[in-house]
DNA sequence: TTTATTTGCGTAAACGTTTAAGTAAAACGG
DNA sequence: CCGTTTTACTTAAACGTTTACGCAAATAAA
């Protein structure tokens, strides 16, 4: 038995005055509207007395502006994704946003079905890490003049705002320091995916590898599952003894990756070194540490709403905006063995010698 | 330039019947209201052909239903809340919900306006982890017999339906781990508060110290910031050298304390045992690993999910639904060292010996 | 003083749905 | 064949806002 809320009907019979002066008082416009003083202030004496709360529904079916955004990643529990929804959520609300989120499980199915429902809840705006095909749906979404902003990646050629980091540079960093550290026999662990992040990825490594006249060991995982990514690494980093560096190319193949070196009494930082394509909590605390590419995640974020709150306040679309950040090699101990083992914390390199 | 979109009445007049009819037909109720199977079939027909989508906002207006459920928790990027969140995101959808979620940063007044915002959007329900000192704000809530469900604390005496997991006998499961292991300078590390999980976690660690006939070494930080936490526990585990395990109450004193030992140079599992209240990715792949008190994430979800629906569907706010789980404590190398050093890794403990 | 403008409000329509209430025709019961 | 029930629909109100438009009174301009 909900009771009944104030409406600004209640408000306006109980001042014996209108809904619409009522309604101009409260959002601000009694005084371009030429409402009296006195007026106001009996408005809002009333209100503030009555604690009447406007309710959004009405007004959003009104306005359709529902002040709400439509955040769609592939799983909210991904620290990555989870911490740019932290900024994200943060800069909307002081903008008077609210988030309504879902995850795709990087599912065009799942995409799709979240994409039509946020839509048919006329979210104002769309924040998405794009699924694997749903170029054509995300497509219709902006020609339909919602502004969308896609981030972490894109499909060449794809007409849209987004921001993105830098992925080709800052694969080649990654091994170029690793390079820089001695080390000749570096290997790249991808998935295998026509992801442009994941390319862009390979390429900056493969151009880095090659301008130092390095050959290129690539390995793409067909990813099926946490499980068999590890067999394949450990079968991968097996067969290929050489190897005495790897980069993995995002997060969850660093964590495998981190099993498989187990599985296979790898040390990292002795055995072998590595670098991990986005920071993660473990790789600060392994012993020894472990470097790592960190994406800026407050940044893509404020890029992100920057670009948004652009479009909801200038009402085009036009002359989409690309933003690219850099990020930033985290270089930890793990990848300083081969240069000179002075830097490298003894207790970490005279393990088992 | 958003083109208008397609309404209930244009299809009506499209048929040339009532938007009644469409109506009844989109809901699936055609059948109850007696509409002819040939007007259906019309009906669903041309939906079908125009690609019609309800306007969920003039529905959610109409009937008071948003389908939207508020997700409110300290900070969405913490591993625990975003696990629960992607869970909670999971069920919810399955049964046609979206969540709206925002972080409080444990603030009061961040809490209160979101709880305001949520309820001025006339979310359909709320799950809570409850904020300090907000208890009269989601009281105000529950009695407008909007559903409620807290997770992680509650105020004891509090009326609302919760899913809480067991913390007495959680911590005092790793406490007796411990004891069991051999330790018996066993110190709780936790934070200055009256949250009752805290509270909860601290009695249960002391009872299984006095029963075992030892001395509890309780540290309360009075929770700052990063910087000064992990200062405040060097400086405790200094003063009081002869502590050889502690337990760390949360999550983040336990990143903490990883760093305040690092800071001494101690190593866990052999200078220190640890056990962590919430596992991290980072125990698990720390070395040596790290024995960790590892909630039930989907459990949870599945509990609070359960509650809501219950109140959703019968619409009735009696009889306070408690739900109390179990946790798992996850044994790992680092805190088995007293008892027999043959179990642990050699690579682990032979380090610096 | 007359006319034009500004001030200060109110009236009422509209947004897209759902649904109570009504109605006419068909089917049924006796 | 007449009254009752059932079938198959329609009419119109309602949800709580915003806002275009209108209008009278006050003020300014001429």
């Amino acid at each position: 038995m909900r009771e009944k809320r104030l409406s600004i009907t209640d408000i306006a019979r109980q001042l014996g005055t209108s809904t619409t002066t009522v309604s101009f008082v409260i959002n601000g416009k009694a005084r371009e509207k030429n409402i009296s003083q006195v007026l106001i202030d009996r408005v809002e004496h009333l209100v503030s007395e009555l604690n009447y709360q406007p309710n959004a529904l009405a007004k959003s079916f009104r306005t359709g502006k529902t002040m709400t955004i439509g955040f769609i990643v592939d799983e909210i529990s991904q620290p990555f994704f989870s911490g740019i929804a932290k900024y994200i959520d943060e800069k909307a609300s002081a903008h008077g946003y609210n988030i309504l989120f879902s995850s795709t499980k990087n599912s065009k199915k799942r995409g799709g079905e979240v994409l039509q429902v946020f839509n048919e809840r006329h979210v104002d705006a769309f924040i998405i890490a794009l699924p694997n095909g749903l170029e054509n749906e995300v497509r219709k979404v902006i020609s339909s003049e919602i502004p969308v902003v896609l981030f972490d990646r894109y499909i060449p050629g794809f007409e849209s705002d987004y921001v993105l980091i830098d992925n080709e540079n800052s694969a080649a960093d990654a091994a170029r320091h690793l390079i820089d550290n001695g080390y000749s026999e570096i290997a790249f662990v991808t998935i295998e995916t026509d992801q442009s992040q994941m390319l862009d990825r390979t390429r900056g490594y493969e151009k880095a590898i090659h301008t130092a006249g390095l050959k290129p060991i690539v390995k793409k995982i067909n990813y099926q599952g946490k499980s068999e990514s590890i067999a394949e690494i450990a079968e991968f980093l097996k067969q290929h003894s050489q190897i005495d560096a790897v980069v993995f190319s995002c997060n969850y193949l660093t964590m495998d990756g981190l099993d498989a070196m187990r599985q296979l009494n790898l040390k990292i930082g002795e055995d072998i070194a590595m670098v991990s394509f986005d920071d993660l909590e473990v790789l600060k605390y392994f012993v020894p540490s472990i470097t790592a590419i960190a994406q800026p995640l407050e940044e893509i974020a404020n890029q992100i709403m920057e670009i948004l709150m652009y479009r909801l306040t200038n009402n085009t679309n036009k002359n989409k905006i690309k933003t690219v950040l850099a990020t930033q090699l985290e270089i930890r101990d793990s990848s300083q063995f081969k240069k000179s083992s002075d830097e490298v914390q003894p207790e970490a390199l005279t393990v088992g010698k």
